[in-house]
RNA sequence: GCCCGGGUAGCUCAGUUGGUAGAGCACGUGACUGAAAAUCACGGUGUCGGCGGUUCAAUUCCGUCCCCGGGCA
């Protein structure tokens, strides 16, 4: 199996299809898997960047618009129906591409994670009702190691942590002790980290939204509000949706629309920089994907 | 030309009854175990428009000049 992990705008879903091409072209199939939490969702076509089909020239694409945005996406999902979909490549024997930017997905996906059963939808509903302050202060009572170790305003944090104890009557440090669905160790992994310069990235982060602009995002995120989904699901907080909505309901200029989505790009691509550089495996390799031929960096993959 | 208001961090602005300054955002660095395009933590931003004067000490008071906005002519 070979990976792909690289921040938005890096270019990575091209490398992907020209990897695919290669292994093509000495008679291996391949396919490419999403492991994006944004371009998984169907209502999220322009605004997560998505392939289209030109961009795939011929290549298969998996898990890319297949999750209804109704419906959150857990990493745990993704890790089942990526793991469904490399099975399933590898009984065909074809070499499955994985590519995203969405580390704990991928974290998920090799190494597993805490066995936690699905929470009482009634608890997580009361906890995530919670203003932090008091959910920080319940989980110094019902759970005082792990609320030593958060930061009080870490809502998603702290609210995870309550419901674990509420919902399953141990603490999150007690699931954490195990790790479960991890393939990692029955896979050959082919790695390969995406690390541009941080003024290239910016610039094409830049160019990217103003881009999605002229190319339907609009009417997507209208269409997108228009099924008056619960505004905390992920959908309702890719980036762009909460940038064009205020833009459609007058709060602000289109320009300034664009200029929001731009930051919020370029922020978001600072986090993943920091995840895949300090988060993966020093062992990957990494490149700088301006200038480089990534195909390099898969050579033992392409002899065999 | 005259009268107001304003010139402080990359941006928007607060502040100092005279002891060389601060918020938000941006930016940088980091964290990350079932919402992760999420959620957080930490950090420095600096000729306080220029030049003079008063003062032990001026970003603060005074003078003058420049720039921006508004009004009057």
């Amino acid at each position: 199996m070979a990976l792909i992990a690289g921040p938005t705008a890096s270019g990575k879903s091209d490398c992907a299809v020209r990897l695919a091409l290669a292994l093509a072209e000495r008679a291996r199939p391949a396919m490419v898997i999403n492991a994006d939490s944004a371009q998984l969702y169907a209502d999220l076509r322009v605004i997560s960047a998505r392939p289209s089909p030109e961009e795939m020239r011929g290549v298969q694409h998996l898990l890319f618009g297949t999750w209804d945005g109704a419906q959150p996406c857990s990493a745990t999902d993704w890790a089942a129906a990526a793991r469904a979909e490399i099975t399933r490549a590898h009984g065909q024997g074809a070499v499955p591409i994985l590519v995203g930017g969405t580390g704990l997905y991928i974290r998920t996906l090799l190494d597993g994670i805490a066995p936690v059963q699905p929470i009482d939808p009634d608890v997580r509903a009361a906890v995530r009702a919670l203003p932090v302050a008091e959910a920080h202060a319940a989980l110094l009572r019902e759970d005082p190691e792990r609320a030593a170790t958060l930061a009080p305003a870490d809502s998603a944090r702290i609210a995870r942590a309550l419901e674990v104890v509420r919902a399953t009557g141990r603490p999150l440090a007690a699931w954490q002790a195990e790790r479960s669905g991890g393939i990692g160790g029955q896979i050959a992994l082919h790695p390969l980290v995406l690390l541009p310069e941080r003024d290239w990235l910016y610039t094409r982060c830049d160019a990217r939204f103003t881009q999605m602009l002229g190319h339907g995002a609009i009417a997507e995120v209208e269409a997108l509000l228009a099924r008056a989904l619960d505004p905390a699901l992920p959908v309702m907080r890719a980036i762009g949706v909460a940038e064009i909505a205020g833009y459609l309901r007058g709060a602000w200029p289109l320009d300034q629309a664009q200029a929001r989505g731009a930051q919020a790009t370029r922020n978001y691509a600072k986090r993943q920089l920091t995840w895949l550089r300090h988060q993966t495996p020093a062992g990957w390799p990494r490149i700088n994907p301006e200038g480089s031929n990534p195909l390099a960096a898969f050579a033992t993959l392409l002899r065999n």
